[in-house]
DNA sequence: TTGATTTACTTAGCTTTGCTAACTAACATA
DNA sequence: TATGTTAGTTAGCAAAGCTAAGTAAATCAA
């Protein structure tokens, strides 16, 4: 049973299908929170990643500034985030998660997670410490720089 | 070392938060495609789920059928897939990838994953062996139909 | 075997989400 | 102070999402 196919290619291409089907699957939870997936997207980066500016938003979320813009003033409207002026420096403005929208986003992502943990549950005890000692190394693989290679366009 | 935090609903937070980052990084390489993240994902599916019908196509994307038979109608006019008439049930139109559009997802798709495969190939030996037990379990995880308990709208 | 229903897809028309270009305001600097 | 840079918004267009409505083929009931 010990894996012998393990080269990088191999593995590389193996977890990034595992990963796409594992997301897709779960997105279907997401239905129920209302909001589009591009909202959906912008407020959980807003509640954990604490206020940001909207250009730091926009480069988390791989979009241009002004697409950006616009969805937070939606969601602004639907009261779930707040524009907070910069103390520092005028010209920007750092979205904050209002209570409404971090509720509204804890219940999406326990719906989304608890799909997932019911089936991990089902795990046997071995296979949940293998992917116990697995998951660090994709948050590893996750968070790499990859050098910052990429144009700015 | 052992972990001992594993409970499942922990580890699927987790799991949910790294699979998440992790493609978001990867998409980056996805410029070099040319094609829209929609048209790249759907032109991803007709060339390894073989010759799909527009509406199994829509249902894998979680999108509705008439986005997808526009996306697929541009997609055709650039070439990259064929319409192709079913024999049995004529009105069904299955979607096929042409030799282009497979070379185009191909190379898309290299980049992706010798992406992957370069920082995986600096994680220890022993941290391979790791990743590749746990492989397999992220495919079962993600393959698992969840019942089909999701209503239609 | 006709007639009604269902199924697969397309067309039409609307909203949202992506983009670039152009503008305003604030900061930085020469 | 003038000059340029940076953060964000506004405007306007294309792509991608949706529902509603239409067409054609298959299925099913009388």
């Amino acid at each position: 049973m010990a894996p012998r196919q393990d080269s990088p290619a191999v593995l590389a291409d193996r977890l990034h299908s595992a990963a796409i089907h594992l997301l897709r699957r779960l997105r279907r939870e997401d239905d129920a929170s209302g909001l589009s997936a591009p909202r959906l997207s912008a407020l959980s980066v807003i509640v954990f990643g604490g206020p940001l500016p909207i250009g730091a938003l926009a480069a988390a979320e791989q979009v241009r500034v002004p697409t950006m813009s616009r969805v937070v003033s939606s969601l602004e409207q639907d009261g779930l985030v707040r524009r907070v002026p910069d103390a520092d420096d005028k010209r920007v403005v750092r979205i904050a998660a209002t209570a409404t929208g971090k509720a509204l986003l804890q219940a999406g992502r326990a719906r989304r997670v608890s799909a997932l943990a019911a089936e991990i549950a089902q795990l046997t005890t071995e296979q949940r410490k293998h992917l116990s000692t697995a998951v660090p190394l994709l948050e590893q693989l996750a968070t790499l720089d990859s050098g910052e290679r990429h144009k700015r366009r």
